[in-house]
DNA sequence: CATGAATGAGCTTTCATTCAT
DNA sequence: CATGAATGAAAGCTCATTCAT
């Protein structure tokens, strides 16, 4: 569908240069056609934006969902979440800019509550996963409310320093967030020590600005 | 002095609005004047934003670069590095917008390195104390640039959803982000379960957007 | 063409108020559309008066290339440069400013370059013609250089003072002036008294300012 | 004075970039003071340039002032009016805008009509000679507006391509153009051969734009 | 005399968007 | 579907000038 196509070409604009630095002649260069051709399949530049974030958000959502109702290894979910959104932020060509953020103020209120209850379906179904985790004695007793914006904060800035490289892959970087995490909130006082044992590899994909 | 009240009036209106949502009409507005006055004092918008950065990594960084060479407790002086980041980037009247990370897309070439240079600076800092850590026994072996980067991603993220409230203060939120970092890598096995009886009660906080 | 039509809109407005003097806004006025149209046609106002520049010059040397390489009476070959020159300065509406000479220095250097070049091909194309009237015997020895330069002066300025008038026509003052010159620099000295009989005629086109 | 310090550095400044492209500020600076304090010695911008004009057109006129009235060799007289203007305007540091032309458009109608009439004095002066030789029977009959105008034209431009060399000084070039327009017009049909041996001496002082 | 602060009007240009074709 | 032409609004910025000190 040509509409693909256009979020396609507007996601990668978007993420490199942020969206006010992005016009419509940007875009429609990008796609290959004239600006006004692009009314024709959205409405203004900000549903593009909208569209592009919802398709986003809901990539990363499909894939936790069932952690919500679902019971099971609450150590396990965490991990696959955290994997997950790792991948789904940095899947993508290459970035650098705060779009996500940006976005919500620019999105019109209907919209932006769109993407923030999603967003919020999010966090709750990581939350739901730190309270299993409480509940079957893997994880401290925390505010998970409080956890989870630290965790998803330390994955989403990810798209702000990290590139892959050898010997710092996005799997790898998934897993060390994720035992960084795990340390912090677990209860079990196993030495975690060897977990760490990275020294010196993971630096090399951190390229900030 | 008139340029400290200008950038007063400008860093409200920057961090609750964004960059490119502040003309600077509304500059001059909120300071008092005709646009055409602020060129007395800054040469460009630009100008006005690099000086403001500049100045908020300046007292982040006075703070604490003692610890750069300065021997001592390291779990302590990550402890008031992580306060003094939280504080310093909470203080300020309101915010929402993720303006710094925009910012340095926005930034000349000759102002981005200014700024950039002083958050490696605070990274650098940073660093040290958790090599220290290290060498002291009180850290995990780990990789320091990594972890540097994800405590810093936890604090400063905080403006994107920390709002001060009773039975969630500042002070309480950095005292937490240092608990959780620490849990994380702290080499003796102590529980340190009781740290986080906090549930509930920080939740309050936490209003994203 | 609609370009055509802004640029006639624009050699009018900038002829009679000078570049400075116009604005965008005046040039859209006076072709009838919003200032932000003209930007689908001109990516400048430099850009504007580059093209009308350049047009103009276009005319100039097209009517006399041909006498670059082309043999023959250096007399009538000056002769005819002379009236060409005249009637191309002339023939626009009217004028009084000296567009051409303020304009070299507002182009960028690459237009410049193209403007300045193709001058630079009238003059050489004059010079040619001196100096082949030398050859031939039919002009004194003389520097071409200079005498072009003379030339070019008396004819370009005419733009300032010369306004078509019953018995003061374009063709008369071209005659004039050309017969000025070969007076200066003709070899064979049949008294050219004759030549001089227009007193008071010519004067009626002199109107300074 | 320091008024005459000021319209030192701002003909400089005028000449070398033209009126619109010089602002008070760079008149200020280079000066030596705030842009303000220019207001003290002068009204407006316009004040400025017009006084400048008047003091050059002062100088011209009073050095020819006397051919008014005073009889004597209209062939000398012309020789000292065109090497006194000549002078007058290359004396000057360096140029190559036509300020002059475009400055009758800038200054209020009060200030244009002394400029004006200064520069009519001028020719007036320049055709009373002309006359004169013509009664004296060393011109032909011709038309003084006219030759007049040509005569002026031809030094006035010198302006903008002149620069004085070694073998191509300001005293050269006044006494070719004096023998250009002589020749142009002198009745005694003497051949004026000889004064034309200059041929690529004069050239080199030719340098446009 | 000199200045720092302030201003109002203006500038060229960019933008997202509309619309007739 | 696609486009060239057009637009209203706003952007950042510069200007000559004023005025109190």
């Amino acid at each position: 569908m040509r509409k693909k196509k256009i979020l396609a070409s507007a996601r990668k604009l978007f993420w490199q240069k942020g969206y006010h630095s992005v016009g419509m002649r940007d875009l429609a260069r990008a796609y290959g056609c004239q600006p006004a051709n692009l009314y024709n399949y959205f409405e203004t530049k900000e549903a593009i934006l909208f569209e592009m974030l919802r398709e986003e958000m809901e990539r990363i959502i499909q894939s936790i969902e069932r952690f919500e109702e679902e019971d099971g290894d609450a150590v396990e979910q965490l991990r696959f979440i955290i994997a997950s959104h790792v991948k789904a932020i940095l899947s993508r060509p290459r970035s650098g800019k705060a779009l996500f953020d940006v976005a919500l103020g620019i999105l019109s209120r209907r919209n932006r509550n769109v993407i923030v209850s999603m967003r919020d379906t999010y966090e709750r179904i990581l939350r739901k996963v730190l309270r299993r985790g409480q509940e079957q004695k893997v994880f401290l007793t925390c505010d998970e409310k409080l956890v989870g914006v630290l965790i998803a904060s330390m994955v989403t800035r990810t798209k702000m320093w990290f590139h892959p490289q050898k010997g710092a892959t996005v799997d790898e970087l998934a897993d060390l967030i994720f035992r960084f995490a795990l340390g912090a909130i677990q209860a079990d006082e196993t030495p975690h020590d060897a977990l760490w044992r990275t020294k010196g590899r993971m630096g090399k994909g951190i390229k900030p600005i």
